[in-house]
DNA sequence: CATTAAAATGTAACCGCTTTCATTCTGCTG
DNA sequence: CAGCAGAATGAAAGCGGTTACATTTTAATG
């Protein structure tokens, strides 16, 4: 590969006028600047990227902290970090955690011993207070799909208590009156916002929760699955049931279907995510969209302007979950 | 951030003595080794891997080149390589390629341009005459999903023939003997010899090949859906279909629903890669596990061994399928 | 045409590490 | 104890760029 001295030589000009054409960077003479230009194409020359981070102590890439690369939620929102980041030339690095603290930790400083210019993370097992101490000591963090209290500018999240009260407030407007709801782990923030928002919906229909209807479960299919026969079991009447992500959905589903209710005629289902699979149940499942790609994106823009100077639009912190109705719901009993 | 001439300094050795016990390079004496451990520990001194890099002309990072991050295939693709290669202190890039070819080449350009140390990448667009090319010029280059001629060894591919050969198998031994088949694009080798297998398999038992009951489909869920009602128009008697996908199985599914039919009592359905969709379909969908997965782990075995120097396990090249047996095909008429 | 500010370009130090080669220590051997 | 091989360490030249600062050109001005 060529070198930027080559490149030098052959025009007959210093390095630093070459480095200048490549960077933008300078006054160099139009005359000079084509004469340059076209000695990097006759050479097929490339900058040495690593040269050139470590030179300007930029290395122009992004770690980006994930659970998992595969699954549906990470997938996609690495993708839509991907997607902007690479637009403008910056590279993608990222390692998983697993939600384990230890690798959350590990994954960090690899991330950061790889000198990511900006660190963009999806963690769940570490505390506040290790996240605070990264962002004042590390790279420019942001961190999605939380609220860190302290850094709520630098939290790119769902509005997870809207996603609740809109799924809930469907089905009351359907007539639903008995409405159970299984949920995800409490301990979690945001299951516990969407669990909010389905109390709010009740209550603003003059509805109370009733305990008996909500089953605390793990978000996974075969724990959908046994919080309803859970619910089942408890024999209190019910028309429709809120689950707190499609997978957990898509448990209940079958679940369902073993103990021979029909969907929606039987019971209604909506679930939340809006993850490839919801589209792929049968009946189609109704759920609430989250605009996890957008929020990558998101993140990629913000990271862009405030870490690479480019100017840009305006920042958005919390998203609007939508719904996204299909077959699973139908209107309730009178 | 202590760079390698503060702990020279704090041991007072010189920072090539640093740099032999960080590498475990060269001779150092244990005395000696210690004190520079601990000062480097005292000084949280983590060395610079961009300096490391442009010295020892190593990224120590591997590129991927896939078509897109999300989605069943690559998400598990890149799961798995990444799995690998971090175990092993590396790093792992990726680009996308979106299946165009300007993209792709572009892609790799820009992974190129990162220094990596090898390449693995799944390509569709590209040309084989452009991979050979590649191959030749640039870093190590490993290649998923298909086989180049004149670079076998070097490309980690399905045996699809084998893949389509069991689906239709396991039909024909639950007694079908009418067995339509939606293909993918047969301008795609592995959509090809998926047929092929189809076909051989009918071949050992005695049947040959109806061509009324093909149709070359699109990969997509959409085209699954049309195909299977193209298949219903034309009126010929099958009991069973297969996909070359699960996804156009997910579409014939629908169709088939919509006609009326039953599944699998009036047809049974097998789909083709064992995508998480695939779990998720009611009926669940019989398929062929696509091993892809442990697949990107081999590829990343390949470039530990070849690339990095760690002795390793033997390299396997082609890795067979097998069935996963669900419920959406059952024993067929007599 | 001399003067001068601005524009264009060059010089060279530096980024933080690896690695070759030279040098200094060790501990043995005869 | 001289002589010496092998082990341990150090000195310094890169790796391929960026950039602060110095220097030379250029063009405008009186």
């Amino acid at each position: 590969m060529a070198t930027i001295y080559e490149v030098s030589k052959l025009v007959g000009v210093s390095v630093a006028t070459v480095s200048r054409v490549i960077n933008g960077s300078g006054r160099v003479s139009d005359k000079t600047r084509q004469k340059v230009l076209s000695a990097m194409r006759a050479l097929d020359y490339q900058p040495n990227s690593i040269a050139q981070s470590l030179a300007s102590n930029r290395s122009n890439c992004v770690g980006v902290l994930v659970s998992e690369v595969h699954g549906p939620v990470f997938g996609a929102m690495l993708s839509g970090i991907e997607a902007e980041l690479r637009a403008a030339g910056k590279l993608t690095i990222f390692a998983t955690g697993h939600n384990v603290e230890a690798k959350e930790r590990e994954a960090i400083r690899f991330l950061v011993s790889r000198n990511c210019d900006a660190l963009i993370m999806h963690v769940e097992a570490l505390a506040d207070a290790f996240i605070h101490q990264q962002a004042h000591q590390g790279p420019p963090l942001l961190i999605m799909n939380r609220v860190v209290s302290g850094l709520e500018d630098r939290c790119i999240s769902l509005d997870n208590e809207h996603g609740g009260y809109v799924a809930t407030n469907m089905l009351l407007e359907m007539r639903h009156r008995r409405i159970a709801y299984i949920s995800g782990p409490l301990a979690w923030g945001d299951a516990r916002a969407r669990l909010e928002g389905h109390a709010r919906a009740l209550r603003e229909h003059g509805l109370k929760l009733d305990q008996r209807l909500v089953i605390e479960s793990n978000f996974h299919e075969v724990g959908g699955s046994e919080a309803m026969a859970e619910l089942l079991r408890r024999d209190i009447p019910f028309s429709a049931v809120v689950c707190a992500n499609d997978e957990m959905a898509a448990g209940a589903m079958d679940t369902l279907r073993t103990e021979g209710r029909s969907i929606p005629d039987d019971i209604s289902l909506v679930g939340f995510d809006n993850a490839p699979l919801s589209r792929y149940l049968y009946p189609k499942l109704s759920t609430v969209n989250y605009p996890i790609t957008e929020m990558g994106r998101m993140a990629a823009h913000w990271v862009l302007e405030n870490v690479y100077g480019h100017s840009g639009a305006n920042f958005q912190n919390i998203f609007e979950p939508t719904l996204v109705i299909r077959a699973s719901a139908a209107p309730g009993p009178d």
